[in-house]
DNA sequence: CCAAAAGTGTTAGGAGTACACCCATGG
DNA sequence: CCATGGGTGTACTCCTAACACTTTTGG
C-alpha cells in the first residue's frame, strides 16, 4: 500500500538572501543527512492542512503563504518502500520567524538556496522545483510580499525581487513598476537603519 | 491508510472545438455520472507511468504529451474513503484517436469542454483546473502541436488556439507571431480541403 | 562637510493590437 | 465568373530597459 507525505519547502529572507529551511535527519537512510521537513498525511486532514501542520510544528507560525507544488512519486524514491510526497512551498517573513525548540528533527537550520547542502532523498529535485515556481510566480502575482514585514521601504521590496532572482534590477525601473501597480500604499512614516536619508515605509494593499 | 489514484484529463480537438474524454460510471458511488478516466497507482509504478498506463488503457495511443497538474486531496472527496488523486492532463491529435473497445468503463465518450455534464467526485473542480492550465501554457510553450496532425495549415493551427482560449484571434497578427518564433517550417506541399486556395502545410520544428 | 542611502525622468526599441484588400483554386 | 478560403503590411500604443544626478539625513 502507498504512503502519502507532505514535504514543506519554507522560504525566508536573511541577509538580502533567499534562504531554505532543512532539516538534519536524526533516523535512517540519509541519517545525518538534511532534508526538507515533512511528515506523513493523516487520515482525516486535507493535503493543504497536513502542510499547514507540519509547517507549523516545524517553525510555530500559522497565517502564511502557502502553495501546492508537485507531487513526487518515483517508486525508489524512498528505499523503504513506496512513498509519494506532495511538495508544498510556504513563505515567511523573518520579522515572524522563532524556530520552535523540541522538534522532530535533531537539528534545523537555514540554508541559502545558493548554496544548499546534499540532500537526502530527490530532495535536491524539490528544491529546484520549488525555486523555478517561486520566480515564474514573483512577478505576476502578490506572493513576493509574504517575505516581508507588514512595514517595508522600496529597497527592502527591491532587495527581496533581487534575492528570489538572483540578480540585479534597475532602481528607477523597478519603483515606477511596483508603484504603477497600486499594490504599495506609501505611509506618512519613515525609516532610517544605518547612516543615509531615511527611506519612505509603505505597506502592501491588496484591495486596489 | 492513504490510496492514491491518478485521474487523467485527455483532450483533443473535434469540429473545431477542444473535447475533454469521460467515463460514464458503472459502479456506485455517481452510479451513471460521469468522471475523468483514472485508476489506483501500482506499486512499482511511478505516477507518471500510472497515468501512462491508464492513458493507453483508455485510448490505445502512447507517446503522447503528459503533464501532471495538481494533487487533489480533501478528506472526503471519496464517499468510500481516503483517496488521493493526482491529476494529469493528456493532449491527443484527433488523427491518432481511436477509442479502444472493451474498456473498464461502461461507456466513454468526449464531451465539449465548453458544456461538459454533471461529473463526480470533485472532477468539475479537476476540469477547470486543467483548462485553466493549458490557456496558460498556449502561448509560452509549444504543448498546442500536440493537437494537431504531424503536417497542418496555419488556419489548422490558428482554430486550434481559438478553441483552446475561448475567443477569436486576428489572423495576420497570430500568422506573423508564429512564423516569428521559427517554431514552424513551411513544406512544399499544398492542402485544399474545401473549394478555395489551397493552404500551405506546415510541420512544427522544435530544433530551431 | 562628507559619507551613505533615498529619490527622481527621459529616451529608444520591441511587442502587441487594430485593421482591409488581393490571390489561387474548384465548380 | 463567382464563391471560398489563403495570404499579406502598416501604423499606433504600450511595456521594457538603459542611463546619472540631486536630496536628505547622521556623524
Amino acid at each position: 500500500m502507498v504512503r502519502v507525505t507532505v514535504d514543506v519547502l519554507i522560504f525566508t529572507l536573511r541577509e538580502r538572501a533567499l534562504h531554505v529551511l532543512l532539516v538534519k535527519r536524526g533516523i535512517p537512510p540519509f541519517l545525518g543527512r538534511w532534508a526538507i521537513p515533512g511528515g506523513f498525511v493523516h487520515e482525516r486532514e486535507s493535503l493543504d492542512e497536513a502542510a499547514l501542520r507540519e509547517l507549523c510544528e516545524e517553525t510555530g507560525v500559522s497565517q502564511v503563504y502557502l502553495e501546492q507544488l508537485y507531487a513526487f512519486g518515483a517508486p525508489k524514491r524512498d528505499p523503504r518502500g513506496r512513498v509519494i510526497t506532495v511538495a508544498y512551498m510556504a513563505l515567511i517573513a523573518s520579522d515572524r520567524l522563532y524556530l520552535r525548540a523540541g522538534t522532530d528533527a535533531a537539528e534545523a537550520r537555514w540554508w541559502p538556496v545558493s548554496a544548499p547542502p546534499p540532500l537526502a532523498f530527490d530532495h535536491a529535485d524539490i528544491l529546484g522545483f520549488a525555486i523555478d515556481r517561486l520566480r515564474g510566480k514573483l512577478a505576476h502575482s502578490t506572493l513576493g510580499f509574504q517575505l516581508l514585514a507588514p512595514r517595508f521601504t522600496l529597497a527592502e521590496l527591491q532587495t527581496m525581487h533581487e534575492a528570489v532572482l538572483g540578480r540585479r534590477l534597475d532602481k528607477r525601473n523597478f519603483r515606477r513598476r511596483i508603484l504603477e501597480t497600486k499594490l504599495v500604499k506609501p505611509l506618512r512614516q519613515h525609516r532610517s537603519d544605518a547612516g543615509g536619508r531615511p527611506a519612505r515605509l509603505y505597506r502592501f494593499d491588496r484591495a486596489t
